[in-house]
DNA sequence: CCAGCGAGTATACGTCTGTTTACTAGCCGC
DNA sequence: GCGGCTAGTAAACAGACGTATACTCGCTGG
């Protein structure tokens, strides 16, 4: 037996990584607070101390993740591009991007779903429709919020898609279709 | 006690018609056979008798569910408005479609998840992918049915939109970007 | 040096799940 | 009319889950 250091930030830490990981992996019903606990090799009575429970855990998990409104950043006529590479990166490239991955991995569990619907609303499509302006840009943003979706949808069932070179400009006429 | 007719197909439907009906609304791990069986006011053992297993039974509600392909028929400069039209359907409108919707909400079971892409597969994408031809058939017809998904899953999660006039026109030029 | 606070542990609890196993009872051919 | 196939039933099984509880042990302040 090695020697444990009895630091509780370290181990709320350590959880909370493994935390993450593994839903972004697996999705939040998938994961079971024995798995968490095992991979930050911390005991799983932890979970629920540090965080209340599972959601509790998953809620934090979610909230600690950078918002994905940094694409947003730069000049208003570029977004769309930066949009469409952005998208391109999720349908071919592996995980990432763990709010969105994990979201479309965690359709159940209703508390969860309450997390979920708020980050979304707050952290992508609120920030993307005050961005936009206009009279139905929430309804534009709801929009590219939905390809983004779909497209992690899609590359988690059917596989990442083999890379074109016009795959980012096809993206890029739909998000200006999305947001004109 | 009432009189109970002995007719194994008959009980068979009212499960899988009951079983259709709960996976749409809930996905399929909210769904219990317990449930089930009590919808379709019949024995939980006869889930597994009828159709080996609650994924068994799934799937055969999978494989019952007509082909999303039909709104493929038609001309093809047609087609990304009769998608959009589709589209604006499962935007506003509650459940329906299916397949779709059970997907969206089914993110979990190993089991599931193949069964899902599979169809996904055969009775989307490549129906598509053949009807749009080219080389890069399948990538527009991959990119077409995330922004299903997407939708369905936005609709989901942050409630259906209040429609708008624009809406289809909007979608249009979001399957002909798509699709182009 | 030692009392006590708190990090970490082990284990049990209660519930819910899908599935299986005996069992009961209705129908049909002979 | 009655034996046997079979639809339907009831109950239990085995396991997994999230959570709660009672405990051990190491560090630290006085």
């Amino acid at each position: 037996m090695e020697v444990r250091v009895r630091d509780r930030e370290a181990t709320r830490e350590r959880l909370l990584t493994a935390a993450r990981a593994l839903f972004t992996e697996h999705g939040y019903e998938q994961v079971t607070v024995r798995m968490i606990a095992a991979a930050a090799d911390a005991n799983l009575a932890l979970v629920g101390r540090y965080f209340g429970s599972k959601a509790g855990l998953f809620g934090e998990v979610l909230a600690g993740e950078p918002s994905v409104a940094r694409v947003l950043d730069g000049d208003t006529a570029g977004l769309p591009r930066r949009l469409a590479e952005y998208a391109a990166q999720r349908m071919h490239s592996d995980p990432e991007s763990p709010i969105l991955r994990t979201l479309e991995r965690s359709a159940g569990d209703p508390e969860v779903q309450a997390l979920m619907t708020e980050r979304l609303r707050t952290a992508v499509v609120q920030p993307l429709a005050a961005r936009l302006g206009g009279d139905d840009a929430h309804a534009r943003a709801r929009l590219a919020t939905a390809v983004f979706l779909g497209i992690g949808s899609v590359r988690r069932l059917l596989g990442p898609a083999d890379p074109s070179a016009d795959d980012i400009d096809r993206l890029t006429a739909v998000f200006e279709a999305c947001l004109r």
